[in-house]
DNA sequence: CCTAACTTGGAATGGTCGTTCCAAGTTGGA
DNA sequence: TCCAACTTGGAACGACCATTCCAAGTTAGG
């Protein structure tokens, strides 16, 4: 009977995931992805086939792990504008501080790095970005129902509209922008979308960089 | 005395934008640009120096031929509000139809792709991003002074969280997002910017995707 | 212990990358 | 015409790319 894989491919996925994201898909080779999991080649092709299906579960994974949580938090966190503002702050804090820093967002990262390459990649990229959209248009209906919105806001176009600022800030992020000219930026979004008699939203100061 | 260039290199440089642009930094190889300019790699080099010098030409003749006039228009066009309507609309039309569709960016494509390589690409890709970021903040206080914006409008926070936006569309719009999608997004900004009393700016209809 | 079935390390493959080099060609003054 | 200065085409370079291949190792039923 046949011998038995020596390591557990979730694990080299994991380790994959901090590789593609720094460094990208075309500085990312298969020599880098050998020495960060310390498995062969034959394991790895074995394993998952080729380097686009490693990266695509690696982008999985990554989503799984990073976004998702974020995602679900938005979606039931009930305070509506309260919640959207959270969302927006630990985001910019995770894009601009801690391990992560300057790494911007690995999905949004695949979007102009995979040049249409995998159409696997592709549509896992679009379910994320309508995911996002989605939990967006649901704190946002949760802000309307507590009368925190204007009156003229359209909730699915404001979900949009905010899911492309969420774009923006991933994407300005890792070319080095400040994150206190972030965050005036998100607030200035947010504050728009304010009803006039509802107060503002207690937060992190903002103030231009 | 010595021989002279048989070519023009701006005609060489003009020639790179639009491989540069639309196939990507990686997926664009000198065999590409030797190809497209019908130079020989020896001439190419005499004159560039680099594959990454010649790139950077690449780029700011891009701004200047594509960015620029936009952003000039938005800055000297004095009508507020429409003028910034006006230039998102003219950006999403040119991302999504017409010759460059679905090419992003490359401003915004070489933010990702150029992985901080050249500290000169970063250096133009900042100065383009503060360019566009005075130039909405102008167009605002246009607005401002006809009356447009409601009070606790901030001018320099909303013209940054406008500039995200753009990237924004420019992101989506080379991943195949719906300019219909696209212009909900921007004209639930814009909306949101809007004095109350103020009418809506006449322009193209909006509709989600 | 033997062997079929499978994994593993590491060499090897063919291709492409940016870059360099050189012989041949071109130019204009002496 | 001769030559120094320069450009040009195209071959060549070494490094890296994703992928394949194979001999050696490992496993468990017979």
């Amino acid at each position: 009977m046949p011998d038995v894989r020596h390591f557990d491919p979730d694990v080299a996925v994991a380790q994959v995931v901090p590789l593609l994201w720094r460094r990208g898909w075309s500085h990312t080779g298969m020599q880098d992805i050998v020495s960060a999991t310390g498995l062969s080649r034959s394991s790895l092709y074995a394993t998952f086939g080729s380097k686009s299906a490693l990266c695509l579960n690696a982008l999985r994974r990554y989503l799984a792990d990073h976004a998702d949580p974020a995602f679900r938090e938005l979606e039931t966190d009930g305070r509506g504008l309260p919640a959207i503002a959270a969302f927006f702050d630990q985001l910019i804090t995770a894009r601009c501080s801690g391990p992560h820093a300057r790494w911007g967002c690995l999905a949004t990262n695949l979007q102009i790095a995979a040049e249409g390459a995998d159409p696997d990649v592709r549509t896992v990229l679009d379910e994320h970005h309508q995911h996002l959209v989605a939990a967006l248009a649901t704190a946002l209906r949760a802000a309307e129902q507590a009368g925190q919105l204007h009156e003229d806001v359209v909730i699915g176009a404001s979900a949009e509209h905010l899911a492309l600022l969420a774009q923006g800030v991933n994407l300005r992020s890792r070319a080095g922008a400040e994150p206190s000219s972030l965050r005036w930026a998100v607030e200035a979004a947010l504050g728009a979308l304010r009803r006039p008699g509802s107060h503002a939203t207690p937060g992190p100061e903002m103030s231009p960089g």
